[in-house]
DNA sequence: TATCCCGAAAATGTATACATGAAGGGCCCC
DNA sequence: GGGGCCCTTCATGTATACATTTTCGGGATA
């Protein structure tokens, strides 16, 4: 059965929102009305409310004065502050990992994840879904590394935004070329900031994370840099307001 | 007319959920339950439902898998890394206004109410009340500096948490006597940091920050460290599992 | 011409009945 | 006697009618 058809009233209509927020279907500022979205979606205001609701909960909508809700703008200095804002709070986790100590199987279990990327580099072609989930759960677990639910509710929420993920732009195939060549530089940064960690060098953790950030922020400002025709193929800076 | 009959249902129960949860009448991993809570506040399951997404929102409850809600568990180490947290966030944007600068009027009405707060310290006894009021504008004022929207809100989202607020514990009269002697040094690192800033002293603006931060997460495990019996009067603490 | 006020339209707020689904206990079968 | 199944119960999910509030335009007045 399709997805699409899974779940209640509400969570479909939370899937369907989201999407055409994140796809920059519905621009920044765009006001939603519940009766509006419950006849589109053939449903009624109650599952939309819910829906919404949970979109504010995400940070996708701002509720507006009155009770109204509507779509947050992302500005392209928003989007940088936003993945400036992962690399403190990755920094913070990788600096708490080192101060605190890691159980030795976790830090098994980041040494393991960099050998499995190590060996996507061995073939011709780099296997960019297979780097994409691999970079996605190693970050998942420097931020389990903190040993703190506070930071890593935070860190998960921010990476909930696609162009503040670690791999974001990751899967846009139309700009691979580009991005390839950063990898390299990147799995060095892991090694290093694993090595921070373990042995307790908590500055030097922190630096790491930070400036590992700064790469997928240079991303970001690459294909900003280009034409607009250049990039249209890139999902995740979608919903800019253009 | 007494605030408890203003606006609308749905914001009287966020009110009054929200005072439970926080002084610790309902206790971490309580679950609640929509016609319970509707019977009991005289008013239907839909502005309840409202309510508790909005709490959801806030961090103060979990939604529980089948879609109900429970009240969020803030255990010691919870609200350390949530003091801490509000450190690496000031500290961000104590490095982003001095990276990026800042107006002179945002400056000015810094040292504003650097100045104000000196004043209060002529008197024999010092004025909790006012020093309360005015380190919380100072604080805001700071988020504001960073002239990121992102950080801003983050920030914001921290300080609602009444233990995490950069004033948590000063309206506390039991314990008062402790912390007066500490004020002293808080404005130091005020006047210190925006100095900082005025330079455009990133790294030093930020360390300074987080020090700041550490003078809470002294506080808290100054009160933790006393019998149980001292620190009932806490209203702050009152969320914490015993 | 600017401003205030009022009313219609449209949006959210609320109550309630019913649907649906998950969890628990009791009963029957093996 | 133990285990599995069914049925009850209680929870959330949904639709819908009605109440209330907000908003915005038009018109009267200074």
């Amino acid at each position: 059965m399709t997805d699409s058809k899974s779940g209640t009233h509400a969570q479909r209509a939370l899937i369907t929102l989201r999407q055409r927020i994140l796809n920059g279907q519905l621009a920044g500022g765009t006001r939603l009305f519940e009766v509006a979205l419950a006849e589109e979606l053939g449903i009624s205001r109650t599952p939309v409310r819910a829906a919404l609701a949970r979109l504010a909960e995400e940070a996708l909508l701002d509720r507006t004065t009155g009770g109204g809700f509507a779509v947050r703008s992302f500005a392209v200095r928003d989007v940088v502050d936003t993945i400036e804002l992962r690399g403190v709070l990755e920094g913070t986790a990788a600096r708490l990992a080192a101060e605190r100590g890691v159980p030795a199987e976790m830090l098994a279990e980041a040494r393991a994840i960099i050998r499995q990327i190590d060996r996507l580099f061995t073939a011709d072609s780099v296997d960019m879904e297979g780097y994409s989930a691999l970079n996605t759960g190693f970050h998942a677990l420097l931020a389990r590394m903190s040993q703190s639910d506070v930071i890593q509710r935070q860190i998960e929420r921010i990476i909930a935004l696609p162009f503040a993920s670690p791999s974001a732009f990751l899967d846009d195939h139309s700009h691979q070329f580009a991005l390839i060549k950063t990898l390299g530089a990147a799995q060095e940064q892991h090694r290093a900031l694993i090595d921070a960690i373990t042995n307790r060098e908590g500055a030097r953790a922190e630096s790491l994370a930070r400036e590992h950030a700064r790469a997928a922020r240079r991303n970001v400002e690459m294909l900003l840099g280009q034409e607009a025709a250049l990039r249209e193929g890139v999902p995740s800076l979608a919903i800019l307001a253009s």
